[in-house]
DNA sequence: CCCGGCAACTTGAACGATCCAATACTGCCG
DNA sequence: CGGCAGTATTGGATCGTTCAAGTTGCCGGG
């Protein structure tokens, strides 16, 4: 089995280089007739464009880099395991492959990119996780490294395209839910404030009270992520018939804590299938394709000059506890 | 900001590109004062190797794939989600990349081999997930691929590097705490015969079980992974006071079904943290770890001539069910 | 009949690193 | 002081692709 080049194909089609590259790169300036004899030798031969030397000519690498979180919470990890599952698929039908990195901190990550882009000619980045402050992305705009992220750049302007999934939607969907099931007095379990996605969680429930005409005063409890803290904090509820979390984490905290009420998860986490907990789940295969599609698009150049931001609706998954 | 060659370097350091070449890649050719010299130039241009260019001329990429799982089960998911943590943290520090691609079935697999092996140059593969009659192995085996698996290959012979985890000294280890905190008619629910995995499991729990000298006879139950599925058999294991499962999903069936007993789950994913499930955990990152580093030894040389094997063993995690 | 213009294709050079063979240098011996 | 062995360094070729410039052949207008 020799190695199959460019000048390979050239041959056996009886044409010269350029003309296959042509084939591959832009097949309308080649003869219909001469096309096909050459993709018939392409074909034939099994021959495949040597990235390597692609990339070293054209400075473009097809690879997209990804950052995978070092371990994080055991529960709420998987959302973004299931994320990079969705994002692996995407590229690899949008003719990308991903790569993989870990960093403990922003500055660690933003060293790798450094190293990425000069060492590798990493073509883009997807970031997930973003927070208040985020340096990332400004070291990334600043260089002109096409990049999307995954969750809206919270307190910054939104000088990038971004996908999100619509938190407060979410909760009101969930909240709604327990209003139409007869509940009244429907709580909330959340993270400290602070956070743009909890905050978001909450707001969503707040406001769908607020439509019903239902005060929410006393309906509130908040704690660190985990089903301990939220065991604890979800006790201090004690005069609701419901409760909306902001996690499934804290959801399985309440779920102990105040047994015979329904209670409502966020992100549908295997624990959520395994327990029967009803939870608001997030489109992660859609956001990861609709992130990559984004990212294609600033990459071939085909990106409108003003940057996208898509919002994504969550669903609610009803199971047992609500 | 311009573009940093190893030309540049060797101008800056007043020497030839071979000689920065050769500090980079066989140092101890090169007298201590020019080497210093030129790392010196390295290091105030920021200089990296260009890996396409290299790559180009040695055919080495430096980069390995692994596969993601498609979707899975949502408990047991997350172990080889795990795994591909460890392995992208092992192979950063052997100055390896890793490259994600997607299957949805051996042959697709196979096929996706060949693509990234021609047109990436991969250095080698890590495959997860090997069964009975796996294909890939031979595959990758009769082309010369570097390859090592997380697993051993069921059923035929040792003639590559593995690394996996003990199974049976894991549910022996389970079915020992239980005996020692009194248990005797300790109970195994599994999976259908068949899989190496269930039945190294099963092993280990008979095996245990039969040193104590107590019989086994009716205290078993098998089911197609599943919390559902696990707790329809689990509930005609009506004589046992506790049971080890083979996975946390028929665990957490067994909880469902079995209210009072001990129960022992396997994998010690998110769930049994958070219900409390006690369960068997897999040194994942450690596994990830040997397989990196089985994997180096192959790609500079360094491997022995017969392949390592590599078994290890599982701790127990013990929770509130046991 | 000649020539400009165009489409289709070909040729030579370049990307940045490494390999190979040849050369410059060093210390040392006679 | 010349020459030799051994090592440090140099220049050129090379990997497979794409870019830029050049060639060929055909058509129609003048």
């Amino acid at each position: 089995m020799e190695k199959v080049t460019i000048a390979t194909v050239a041959e056996r089609a009886g044409v010269s280089r350029q003309t296959v590259s042509n084939v591959i790169n832009t097949p309308e300036v080649v003869r219909p007739e001469t096309r096909d004899r050459v993709r018939e030798a392409i074909a034939s031969l099994g021959y495949r464009v040597n990235q390597a030397a692609r990339q070293m000519r054209t400075g473009r690498s097809k690879l997209i880099a990804v950052r995978i979180e070092p371990a994080r919470d055991g529960i709420n990890g998987s959302v973004l395991d299931r994320f990079l599952h969705g994002l692996t698929d995407a590229a690899a039908l949008a003719g990308y492959r991903v790569m993989l990195y870990t960093a403990a901190d922003d500055a660690g990550e933003i060293a790798t990119y450094d190293e990425l882009l000069t060492a590798y000619d990493l073509d883009g980045f997807v970031l997930t996780s973003t927070h208040h402050g985020d340096p990332r992305t400004s070291w990334l705009a600043e260089r002109h490294v096409p990049f999307v992220t995954f969750g809206r750049p919270w307190g910054a302007p939104d000088t990038h395209s971004w996908v999100d999934v619509d938190n407060a939607a979410g909760t009101a969907a969930a909240t709604r839910h327990l209003l139409e099931t007869g509940h009244r007095r429907i709580g909330f379990l959340g993270w400290p404030a602070g956070s743009g996605v909890g905050d978001a969680r909450r707001a969503g429930w707040a406001a769908t009270m607020a439509e019903a005409g239902s005060p929410i005063d006393d309906l509130e409890a908040a704690a660190e992520d985990g089903v301990d803290s939220g065991a604890s904090a979800a006790a201090r509820l004690t005069d609701v018939t419901a409760v909306v979390c902001a996690s499934d984490s804290l959801a399985l905290g309440a779920l102990r804590a105040l047994p015979g009420r329904a209670i409502v998860g966020f992100d549908d986490t295997a624990v959520a299938q395994a327990v029967g907990l009803t939870s608001v789940s997030q489109p992660l295969a859609e956001a990861a394709a609709r992130c990559m599609g984004l990212l294609a698009e600033l990459l071939d150049g085909s990106a409108p000059t003003t940057p996208t931001q898509l919002l994504l609706p969550p669903s609610l998954v009803v199971r047992r506890t609500a």
